[in-house]
DNA sequence: TCGTTAGGTTGACACTGACAACCTAACGTG
DNA sequence: CACGTTAGGTTGTCAGTGTCAACCTAACGA
């Protein structure tokens, strides 16, 4: 099956984004793109914000299969953790201007952004009680605990993203060290 | 001493991006509610970029300021920490376009920006250092430390303005929440 | 006295998102 | 089978944008 007009417009939408950041995606090099004019993009789309909108939820329920599929690992709690933390991460470093988008300002609630969004949710909560049922990470509410997991995440990557966060740079560590440390911080405080 | 041009230019900028986010300020509204014409701008800033990169620079010095006040106290460094970490996450939640503005993504490095950023740094790193003399978090390089602390304020800010940390919401969290976590966790880790 | 210049003007340009009107091939149904 | 409906495409147009160019003018230093 050959892709829809609708996925190739996506696609050059995504393509642009990577590229040359959010100002460099224009409905006009996107029709160019998908070899159809300028006006096409508004058969599919009511706005160029709902096509970037469909950008984000592609995006971001990727994010959510990634972290579903490590969450059914026979693996240990801890390690899982580990692992979705730099999933989460490393797909963040690799596509800024994805990552952006996703928790960017949107001037509407989207539908199918607001689905990805929960899915990822779920399944980061998920891990989360995994290692808390594993001894991993401090007893108590999972989701304030996921809460504070995901906006650490989120934090150290739009810093180092900034340059503030490098090794060898100002603050000297960066996403993965701020992870591994608060890790290491929370299982001190079980054993405590 | 009336206000300079410069000074009208970039007060009407922050006042469009406070009312209606970053598309908002186009630099002839900007002109108009300055009183000048469409392309006065340029002969003060070089490009729309340059003159929110003044705009932000301003706002980040007057959080380095604010930081850099509360340091001098008197007070117990874990008091001041709280009260520090807790402006940055007031300021940015109390000024949502500001904020993002600031850590937003600049095609070019602004000096201005950078210098202040690096007094914003400062502060805060004497902040973290004071309460680690203290006993109030956990020794080891200062650095590393702060950069924890900042992502985890930067990034419980990010998603409470995107609506997925608020009390009774999702996470059941907020920034000051997710602080007061952060620094409990800390504080059990030293004793523990 | 007179170049220089800082700070302002108007006018233009290409490009953008969005809207309107039109075309056409496919399809379900009487 | 004829035929309204509609999904998906087209071209043309519009106001608004950032930016460049040219021009004006008052203040100032040599």
């Amino acid at each position: 099956m050959p892709p829809t007009t609708r996925e190739l417009l996506i696609g050059a939408a995504t393509d642009l984004l990577d590229a040359g950041g959010p100002e460099a995606v224009t409905l006009r090099e996107v029709g160019r793109r998908a070899g159809v004019s300028h006006n096409a993009p508004y058969k599919h789309f009511a706005s160029k914000e709902a096509l970037l909108a469909d950008v984000a939820a592609r995006e971001l329920s990727g994010l959510a299969d990634t972290v579903t599929g490590l969450l059914k690992d026979e693996r240990q709690g801890a390690e899982v953790l580990r692992e979705v933390l730099g999933a989460y991460a490393a797909w963040a470093l690799a596509h800024p201007a994805r990552f952006r988008l996703v928790f960017g300002r949107w001037s509407t609630p989207f539908e199918s952004l607001a689905e990805a969004a929960h899915d990822a949710r779920v399944a980061l909560t998920g891990t989360v009680r995994k290692a808390q049922a594993d001894g991993a990470l401090p007893e108590g509410d999972s989701d304030r605990l996921t809460g504070l997991l995901q906006a650490v995440v989120h934090g150290s990557v739009e810093l180092a993203l900034d340059g503030h966060l490098a090794v060898g740079g100002k603050w000297n560590t960066d996403p993965d060290g701020v992870i591994d440390d608060l890790l290491g911080y929370l299982q001190a405080s079980v054993r405590g």
